[in-house]
DNA sequence: TTAACGGTTGAATGATTGCTCAACCATTAA
DNA sequence: TTAATGGTTGAGCAATCATTCAACCGTTAA
């Protein structure tokens, strides 16, 4: 019973010792289902760009929606996400809804991206 | 002509000073482009415990699908994708093919990314 | 040669998702 | 009060994508 995933499988397990090894050790179903969901976020050409145009200055919708050559429609559809992600924070000043990263934690992650596509 | 993005855009800019700081160092089009197909492989939870397992150990596509209780084809799939992407590489040996992950640069991006969910 | 096994592949399908469109809310200026 | 502006929202549509299924390839053992 501690591997009912085993039977949606349809072979058998060659090198058992490496399975268990790996097995140990394995962070919860919900870390991979959370990480998953945070690397979605980056995983889209325009969320991408409104995430690194944030790591440099805040920025308001239109202003993003001009930088880009998008609709604020379309670009306050992706700051939702960002915003239920917890990767942006807003600050509404009348009118203008100013928005900025959520923690500059966020800058590390566009790093080792970066490193790595350009190798 | 050089803002030829704008013109898709419904609104006009609020703070020029800032898009235009935002806009000087600006990466390529192309390295978004390039960064967002990354993370997208990182985006999906099949293909995030690959790469996970992977950065354990060596494994073979069997192996893999007994530990993610998944159909070989499937898990082969997903391969195929992080393989046209150049983060596994293969060794095949006989019958088996044997897959790891194409750089140690990886698991830097797993740690981040696990730093950041566990905030 | 044949059968079994590890692995790959392409088409089909259901689910997810990014953008558009039109309507709408909130704030400000007329 | 009204109109204009910045921004949000939900429905709808087209595109993308992950898995299944069935067929297939390459290697090895019988």
């Amino acid at each position: 019973m501690a591997k009912k995933e085993q039977s949606l499988c349809d072979c058998h397990a060659i090198h058992d010792e490496v399975i268990e090894r790996v097995r140990n050790g394995m962070p919860e179903n919900k870390d991979f289902y959370d990480l998953a969901n945070l690397y979605k976020m980056f995983a889209d050409n325009t969320r991408v760009r409104i995430l690194w145009a944030l790591s440099r200055e805040e920025m308001c919708v239109c202003d993003l929606a001009v930088l880009l050559g998008m609709t604020k429609s379309a670009i306050s559809h992706q700051l939702k996400s960002l915003r239920l992600s917890n990767l942006v924070k807003y600050d509404k000043q009348g009118k203008i809804v100013y928005y900025s990263l959520a923690d500059d934690h966020i800058k590390d992650i566009f790093e080792k991206g970066f490193e790595h596509i350009h190798e």
